[in-house]
DNA sequence: CTTAGCACTCGAACACATAGAGTGCTAACA
DNA sequence: TGTTAGCACTCTATGTGTTCGAGTGCTAAG
């Protein structure tokens, strides 16, 4: 068990270190604790902390730089969440201001935002698009053998692909799928909209449309999977490089690049958990990430469905302050997609 | 005047250094060149080529490489395009294949091939949506208050924005609406679009819809700006850091910063010009890009409409192969794009 | 006009010395 | 018994000197 001292040493040690990014030492800490023990008393102590595996040396003779166990207990334990300056509030409620109208634009907004205040990198995921509810349904010809097929949900994402059409091809025909489609689609979540495509609209389509079967196929394919990584937002994507704790090249591109494809987003956010979290260097899942740690908070849209939010930064981030904005900005966040959506 | 021995000495070391990276010396050249004249008569002429300003030393002892007057006099009268081998022919020819029915779809696939095909950064800037000709007008209410306006476009493109309807509007209202909208102005370009919404629609609007000044409004506000970002694509941005020619973090850093800016486009890709242009190193008009050359070619997408493709890379950069790739890829996506949209 | 020869220059690599920040340990102190 | 002053030690960063090699410019001979 740590003593009072060790925890204070300690919590003075990582704030300071992650304010300077350089290693802190027996004097420094001397002078910057309220009740100033000697540099020999203090030095003590470090080598206990150092024992017990909450910092570390760079060199025999450097001072210390937490461990990631110390960035752990720095987390759990030391972290006393101060108020935000009135100046970040304004600036996050300033996403708010102008009355946007589409989640997305918030979102990538508040992905700009999110950037700026706190200078690492914003990883922003909207609400599950294939959980969305189909509110209609149309098909546009555009020329002798093609027409784009588009699917308007609640939230007034509008999916849309070019699919072709079989040459020759009775228009009105093209009406009635439409209509078919419309009565018996909407108020289908688009992941199920496949299924439900074959299981209702078939037999129907079968009936009163000529030559359904290669309409309903490609029409089947268009709307077969949504494009699933435009749902991710970015935020100061280069302000990794604007961290002194980043100078090898190769892992800032590996970093940028695992970072920038899609699949690996889910190892980044996981996608259904609630609440904050915090992962540290090497408890990412990712390798290219090791160095880094992520902070994560969900935030709901209503209707069950969630979106999230992840900062990307060194194992040296500025915890407090990060984790102050997204408790905020998820709050705000959740009321104001909420209010959005109250009537849909 | 250049005598044929500088002339071949300016290209060789051109050659070499665009290979190499490396300041090219008089033994090196005087290996490699298939009239192989001894190093000390190298050495006279490339104090020559030097004093005329085509080529530079790092340091009084040092090897020669091109500067911006050489690299350019090299692109200009020193160019022999050789013909692509096969296998990149197959690769740029891979773009097709898979036949994408959206014009998006090929050039965002266009931007990734590009990028892996040269190891540098490709920007490709689709053809310019506001003139793009309006085939529908849609609008889907949402909730009591919100509904979503979507134009689509005769080349498959979809346009649209949630706006807010005034509370209470008989919903027939919002029907009639659309039907006048698009008796009025499909056929539109979607820069025409808002003139011609007050020149035609207005009076007619008046005459059949109930409340119209509000609808209209916030109907035309939505309408106003098409998102004007989302016509560039870019394929291979962390190339930048696979190049040995960028070591300053802070260089590259503003580098693709101004890359992704939208507003530093135009500089970048010269939206009118046809064919293909080379500009290189401070020929470039924004300074953060002093230590780039940057490849230029338009393609068109029948019409009269075009679109442009920009690699950019170092000075260094491999001309021969990069103008090779661009000159038969903007070819194969003109002819592509007039196939797609011959009918429409 | 071409080339061999030669003195010269500069950068890269390496060894070495020094200063400074920090440590651990011991012994003295309260 | 906990705290602290003192001291030897360690390691990094910085600077200096040396050497090696690649490359140059110039001169004089071919």
């Amino acid at each position: 068990m740590l003593t009072e001292r060790q925890l204070l040493i300690l919590k003075v040690t990582v704030d300071d270190y992650i304010q300077s990014a350089q290693p802190v030492g027996s004097n420094q800490l001397s002078k910057k604790l309220e009740t100033p023990f000697s540099p020999a008393t203090i030095r003590n102590e470090l080598a206990e902390l150092e024992r017990l595996g909450f910092l570390e040396k760079t060199h025999t003779s450097s001072g210390r730089i937490p461990s990631e166990k110390g960035y752990r207990y720095y987390v759990d334990h030391l972290l006393t969440p101060r108020p935000l300056p009135k100046e970040d509030i304004v600036q996050l409620r300033s996403i708010f201001e102008e009355k946007l109208t589409e989640t997305e634009e918030i979102i990538k907004r508040s992905a700009m935002i999110l950037s700026e205040l706190t200078n690492y990198t914003s990883i922003l995921l909207g609400p599950d698009v294939r959980r969305h509810i189909v509110k209609n349904l149309s098909i546009v010809p555009l020329s002798q053998d093609t027409a784009v097929a588009i699917i308007v949900t609640n939230t007034g994402h509008v999916e849309n692909r070019v699919f072709s059409i079989p040459p020759g091809l009775n228009p009105s025909d093209i009406e009635k799928m439409t209509n078919i489609l419309n009565e018996r689609l909407v108020g289908v979540a688009l992941n199920n909209l496949h299924l439900r495509l074959e299981q209702e609209t078939l037999s129907i389509l079968k009936q009163h449309v000529e030559r359904y079967g290669e309409l309903f196929h490609t029409f089947r394919q268009a709307v077969l999977l949504p494009h699933e990584d435009e749902n991710i937002y970015y935020g100061g994507k280069l302000n990794i490089l604007k961290q002194p704790d980043f100078h090898d090249l190769h892992k800032i591109r590996n970093l940028m690049d695992v970072m920038e494809e899609a699949k690996h987003i889910p190892m980044i956010l996981p996608v259904g958990s609630q609440g904050l979290h915090i992962r540290i260097g090497s408890e990412n899942t990712l390798t290219a990430m090791e160095d880094c740690s992520v902070i994560t908070v969900s935030y709901d849209t209503g209707k069950e469905q969630t979106g999230s939010i992840a900062i990307v930064g060194p194992k040296r981030m500025d915890y407090k302050r990060i984790v102050s904005i997204l408790d905020l900005l998820s709050g705000d966040l959740s009321k104001e997609l909420n209010r959005m959506f109250k009537g849909t």
